[in-house]
DNA sequence: GCCAACGTTGGC
DNA sequence: GCCAACGTTGGC
């Protein structure tokens, strides 16, 4: 099963907005970007990612699930953009910051580390592994 | 609020 | 097809 980070402003649509979407879920839009959407395009049911906040906060604050594959991004007309469902699974036990990443230096090669502009990321299952162990959960 | 990184756009 | 200009994102 592959990994994966999403990154958004808590202020426009956060963890608490997420959690209260239930298992239904609410699609990832918005994303104008072709890394971050080749990435959802990769992404299958039952895929599991981190919930990421960005700017003040920054830090991977829960765990998600892609509930329904890549469809037409409902926010455009545009048939470039289109984007995945997610639903929240669990919050972290201990927000996990990006300084604690960067800090560890086993996850230098994480592209939240290196690449801070993309939105939807890959995460490979050891990062995934220790950044649940930093976080204080299972590795689901 | 500033600035670095980087993606996109458009002129040539 | 190149590259300069510009816009956006996100860390600090």
């Amino acid at each position: 099963m592959a990994h994966w980070l999403f990154k958004s402003e808590p202020s426009t649509w956060s963890w608490d907005d997420q959690v209260e979407k239930g298992d239904t879920g609410e699609e990832w839009d918005g994303v104008r970007n072709y890394q971050a959407r080749n990435n959802m395009r990769l992404m299958q049911i039952g895929d599991l990612g981190f919930f990421y906040h960005s700017q003040s906060e920054k830090a991977v604050v829960g765990i998600v699930e892609i509930c329904a594959p890549t469809h037409p991004d409902s926010t455009t007309d545009d048939p470039r953009w289109d984007c995945v469902d997610i639903r929240a699974v669990r919050p972290l036990a201990q927000p996990v910051t990006l300084a604690m990443c960067k800090a560890d230096a086993r996850l230098a090669g994480m592209v939240l580390v290196n690449n801070t502009r993309l939105s939807v990321q890959p995460v490979s299952d050891e990062e995934w592994r220790i950044v649940c162990e930093l976080g204080g959960v299972p590795v689901a």
